[in-house]
DNA sequence: TATGAATGAGGTTTCATTCAT
DNA sequence: AATGAATGAAACCTCATTCAT
């Protein structure tokens, strides 16, 4: 977990953005200090101390403290959904990829608390949040989810009588809600586990059943553990 | 909705702790200064101003500028618990009353959307709101919810093979993603429609199918509005 | 000079507008500060500290510290506009009376350097002076000044073939150059000699020559000895 | 205009000390953004910005933003200057020349509101000018008024029992006040109609009337453009 | 019960300025 | 000749909170 919140982005992907050291710098004291304490109880002064940078470093990088969290959150979002792109390569089937795409999210969730917490937990209080970078990366990323889901209900795996999108809120709520406790309580999230019993509750609820008998995807049940 | 805001609690509840009118004035006025702002983005001289008393008086009736917030809470979430439970009066089988419980739910979010607001976007950054009054009375308002969940399982209705938390976590997970963007975006929430194409998802997600053929609850899509 | 920094106007005028305690020791801990430093080089920690209050107060009672230099401003200007009427009181003869003005004016810049670089040197360069309340304070005052060169003009004693607002101008203009270096450098003002040495030009400019023979107002240079 | 702005005097003086490329992109800079802005809320990093170089070499070339402003306005007073002692060539008799020079500032005020606003708003609250390079040039300027009114005195066309410096301050003090308003609020200034105003009312201030009849100096209202 | 006055503590932000390269 | 990175110092301001009355 440490290596996520060290300067995990320019570590792994060299090639990306080559932000000042500074800005790297002060961007890692956030993420550190968000192991701990709530954003709004985090100040400046603790950011750019524990960043070795003074104060006044961070309002070069960046507009003000919320657009640091902003930031930072982006980054995430935007290596996240590299990833959840990338897990999908090869797997066939929208029950095998929705499965594929809930455990990354959670695993996400569960390697990188801080992750978690900013997204579930910080942001969404502040209205500005909602025009902002990461929230239209957030955007992007359930498009991902949608294409899936339509690609099911295509093919006849998902039902078609529920909106699509609803089935996406369906899906992301359960997980978050299944994460957010465990986040708030520092408790660990299994990703094996959790992703198992979701899917065994979801996919069912989602699944086409049409005539009950001819169903082509089988039952659902059968690609949870596989 | 309005009378909502007001005062309600004590014109409809005339038994509930009859408070002074200078503390129903603070609290209707955060209610009134929650339909624009964030909590965090409202003031002490704001609340005060617009309740007409002075900021001092904030302080006699409250601890601090979270106690009241919290306190707020506390008073939605008593009335909503009498509420669900009287609800649930005269309905029997869970999924009955699941179904009306998840109704429930989405309407009061519908009807009270400084409710909704404080509960799924304010307080839950606030570490000290896990050990709160206000919390306290989720978790019991959950238990109804699990008391439903081990009903149904026990009577065979519901299937035994996940854990009744994580079903309540995924029904909960569900009502409030699918509810939170419209309160974020002041979207109309219609909790018949709502109530209508979670039930359909979540029900054949968690019915008892063992044997898929000779499950006693039938199929849960009965349940779904007649 | 001492008693006018010090709350001079509720010494003088008891029925004045009664601020609070703190509000009056800041505008006087400004006042004070003014004698020795530009505005831009004193800092409101330094204002707080030298009227015994917290930094807050300031903000309680001032939009801004610049909202308290205007605030100080227009308290002295309220007083001058009252004293400079008052001062005409009894006077016949619109040289008599612009005698008189000038004098005044001049005087109270003599007693009062703080208001005298306020005016003529602090606040000039801000554009928002310009729709400040101190600003409107000092068109209103220029209006008596302008009554009396029209009274002049219409009577015969001044000459009528200048627009009146010019004269309005240069005479202000020779009035504050002539004092603008002593306030600079700290040198003495003295209202009485210079009363006469800028009369004499002036009034000379300014009186009507019609015919140079059968003016009224009798050589205007008469008037500047008494 | 316009040409003002930009490299006015590297251009029109080609002898003049031929700055580096980047100071003269800086101080043109300052100049553009004095239209706008007070000194005071022009930032270095919108300077800097402006001239399309980095902070740092503001102060490669000036000691600091503060001597910037001084040494634009030094260019502007040397530039000016120049131009007012040649404006005199072959101008015979003080209120000729007096004249001559009252239109040369007015208008150079007119052409150059920049300068003029350093001049008359910007500097003069900073106690540094005065012991600055612009503020030595200002002072080498009214040696050439003082000149002219002390020529005048001697042969008799000035009355001599005012002391001269007054009547320069009033000279200048009448200017001043006239343009200083049209500066501010961008008002067009008019030099022609305006020396014609000033000039009529100083020169029957100022003129030798001894014995009001045998004046050498004719009437002074003949100097007034034909 | 309520208020007017004042505060403490720190928050965020700004900006001129410097220095190594 | 010019820059990119970083800083120091303080400025302005906010806001929850307290206390004497």
């Amino acid at each position: 977990m440490a290596r996520f919140e060290i300067s995990q982005f320019n570590d792994r992907n060299p090639k990306k953005k080559n932000h000042p050291p500074g800005r790297t710098k002060i961007a890692d004291s956030l993420r550190l200090l968000l192991r701990e304490k709530d954003f709004n109880a985090i100040t400046t002064a603790e950011i750019a101390k524990n960043a070795g940078v003074t104060e006044a470093l961070i309002y070069k990088y960046f507009k003000d403290k919320r657009d640091l969290l902003y930031q930072v959150l982006a980054e995430y979002m935007e290596h996240y959904i590299i990833q959840a792109h990338h897990e999908l390569n090869g797997i066939k089937g929208a029950f095998n990829k929705l499965r594929k795409t809930i455990w990354t999210h959670i695993n996400v969730y569960a390697t990188d608390r801080v992750f978690a917490k900013i997204l579930m937990l910080e942001v969404r209080s502040f209205s500005d949040y909602y025009i902002s970078e990461p929230y239209r990366l957030v955007k992007e990323y359930s498009v991902l989810l949608s294409d899936i889901i339509e690609e099911g209900i295509k093919n006849g795996e998902i039902r078609d009588d529920i909106p699509p999108p609803l089935m996406c809120q369906v899906i992301l709520g359960g997980i978050e809600h299944v994460c957010l406790t465990r986040v708030i309580f520092n408790r660990e999230i299994q990703p094996d586990a959790m992703t198992d019993d979701l899917t065994r509750i979801i996919f069912r609820g989602i699944e086409n059943r049409k005539g009950d008998r001819e169903k082509k995807g089988g039952n659902p049940d059968n690609f949870l553990d596989k």
